[in-house]
DNA sequence: TTGATTTTATCCGTGTTGCGGATTAATTCT
DNA sequence: AGAATTAATCCGCAACACGGATAAAATCAA
């Protein structure tokens, strides 16, 4: 039970700061008043107590002139030599990292195509502090100055003890990578949900920085599932993130079962009979179906109305204002989204049926990475009691139109 | 975006002691120290301005005595008169008011055993206003001692708004019954979707009081999912909550479809070719399952894989540490139970197989009453931010285990 | 060039809050 | 009756947010 005491109370408006300062750019303190609605007083206050911290930095004057009056606005941002993260990405086939700095802009990235595909665990751990160390080292920068590291994988993950509980990327069960980087590394290491990191990533940088609500379907080799709730990542009991694959879609034993044998990657590939090559084989794919391939087009609808049945039944439940599809390649073909959409149009609840935006979003690997980076950083701003929030963009947007 | 100023300051730490207070019966201000982990001196402002507003009252001294040596402790408790709310319960074919006092002991109620099962909204607005002042008046109180109306029934709820997107009850969607009540009524009405009242009811009286995250699956004409997750009701964006009847299962037209088709009470009686009487329908079916007949143990079994199947699929999602399967009849069957059981054993993933506790419940329609009563109080015990959350007995344990 | 104007940022005094330590209150034990 | 013990309150302190006054730094007008 957290007690209110005065040290909570500036913990949270020192939050609020930061995150206005965060979102909205370099940002005067006039401007930080408006959107967080502290008094000026207080916003000088914490700002001070910034400053001092060498958090933010006041850009230098003259930089940025608004045609006013009177004293110029000192403008003030995220110092991004605050700190130093690291993110990395586990995917089935590639380990990425990234080294941000304290504005989450990634400095080097490092991406190693390698099957670590049912490696042991401790092949795995190797692999990534190999390449963590690595990406430091080109970075110029020292372990030292790394003040933490977050890896996102797909699989059942639960953060808060940094126990990745089931993931196609491990052959074992509760593997407590967390704990195991952070003796390596000799650096906090947490682990998280790659969807979860997505889905922060939109909410930060991508396009739902407006929104409190929203999820993220990423399509992969595997499917994951982010969520984010009233601003928050939302987590099951326990801080477990699910893995959308484990759903169960349709009739098992009936042409249903698990959505992962049946929407990911893999499955589709596994479907046609044409021996596809491992590292190139969604490619070719979705070629094969552009020229009319039955089979090819096949497998691709019939992952997209599987996915597309899981949605409904997500839109169902959660009934966000707008839903990511993000994946490489099959997410943005339409071959796979038409059925997938005409899926979720047909069997969403009539009383929902038109509160649901659904986008697709292609990015590069580094998004990933970005989004791990954040994840950390977001730790690091010491949100008290969560409030990643957006919100009002309002008053910024009403400034903004008066000038 | 909620700026900290000492105001909230004490609203939480406020809340906290009312929480404490309310949940651990008659309690002295030691006590609540402990579980609040607030200081003696904050406790006893806080309480002195709780008696000051009569919110609470001190227990008579000698009424309650602890073997100790020192000053006797002063025991507090809620005000049960303090102020008094109604809790409505909507279903098919009943329904059912409750007046309770601050503590939500129910004061009185009344059941009108009437189908407004397609009624139009305005029928069952009146309906429900005549019930409320009946009861009310039953109970010896005034309209103007009533604090709050809460409404729970079945269907897409939208509580913030106080619509009603869908139900089964209503014939029209997006009905604004909230509104129309709280004219009608001249007293604030709230409605909510009554798989979120039993969720509340049980974590405050019920089997749930020291968890925060549960899940309450009701089974009756219709299915209800009501969410806690960290303590706190969840509800979807915008505070939509869902209809659990709306999930898809199996494949569409292949024997699956709409859970409320396949494993409520209604679809249940539907499948079997016998006539039954539309009020001890279910009664009789189960009475002819337990004599061995084919099609009621099918039917049952059919229900019962049905919602296995999609409590599968929440676990995925949720995981969390236990489900009640809350119903009247149906629900406590061992035929519709074991197949339920099974299912869900054979279709959770593995990593998830041991999280959930899934355990059934009966109750009396009065607890759905209690719940809508508990729902408004909960807003009257003025939560900032919410934490309805339970949290540390363990202090209160250790306590009584030292004495 | 100089003073008036305007906008921004800081300083000062006030009120509220929570807290630790001392104090008072109300019992039981000896 | 006095000592011991536990409960509740009182007092002084520090931290905080806030409103109003003040200082700072520019533009505008003569």
């Amino acid at each position: 039970m957290k007690t209110a005491d005065p040290e909570l109370m500036r913990a949270i408006n020192r939050f609020h700061v930061m995150d206005a300062i965060r979102r909205h750019g370099p940002v005067s303190r006039v401007q930080i008043c408006q959107v967080t609605e502290l008094s000026a007083t207080t916003v000088s206050a914490i700002t001070a107590a910034l400053l001092d911290d060498r958090l933010i930095t006041s850009v230098p004057v003259g930089a940025v002139r608004d045609a006013g009056r009177g004293r110029p606005r000192v403008m003030l941002q995220l110092n991004p030599d605050a700190a130093h993260v690291v993110g990395v990405r586990l995917a089935p086939d590639q380990i990425t990292v990234a080294v941000t700095n304290f504005c989450a802009d990634i400095l080097h990235t490092l991406s190693l195509p390698i099957r670590i595909d049912r490696q042991t665990a401790a092949v795995i751990a190797d692999l990534v502090e190999d390449g963590v160390r690595r990406c430091i080292e080109d970075a110029n920068l020292e372990m030292s100055g790394i003040l933490g590291v977050c890896v996102g994988l797909p699989g059942v993950v639960e953060r808060s003890a940094g126990v990745c509980r089931q993931s196609p990327i491990f052959g074992d069960r509760d593997v407590p990578l967390g704990a195991e980087l952070t003796r390596r590394l000799g650096v906090p290491a947490s682990i998280d949900s790659d969807a979860n990191l997505v889905a922060l990533a939109e909410h930060w940088f991508g396009q739902a920085r407006d929104l409190n609500d929203f999820l993220v379907v990423s399509v992969e080799r595997s499917l994951g599932l982010g969520i984010l709730h009233n601003g928050e990542l939302f987590r099951g009991a326990s801080g477990l993130s699910p893995d959308l694959g484990d759903l169960m879609i349709g009739s098992p034993g009936n042409g249903g079962g698990r959505l992962a044998d049946m929407a990911s990657e893999i499955s589709v590939l596994g479907e046609t009979d044409a021996a596809l090559p491992s590292g190139r084989g969604m490619a070719l794919l979705l070629r094969r179906a552009e020229e009319g391939d039955e089979d090819c087009l096949a497998a691709l609808a019939a992952a997209g109305e599987a996915l597309g049945y899981a949605i409904a039944n997500l839109i169902t439940l959660f009934a966000p204002p707008k839903i990511i599809i993000a994946g490489r390649a099959m997410a943005s073909s339409e071959h796979f989204m038409r059925p997938l959409r005409e899926t979720v149009a047909a069997l969403v609840p009539p009383s929902l049926a038109d509160v649901t935006d659904l986008v697709t979003r292609e990015w590069d690997d580094s998004i990933w990475a970005r989004g791990a980076a954040a994840m950390t950083l977001r730790e690091l701003y010491g949100a008290p009691w969560g409030t990643t929030g957006p919100a009002p963009l309002r008053a910024l947007v009403e400034l903004r139109d008066e000038a």
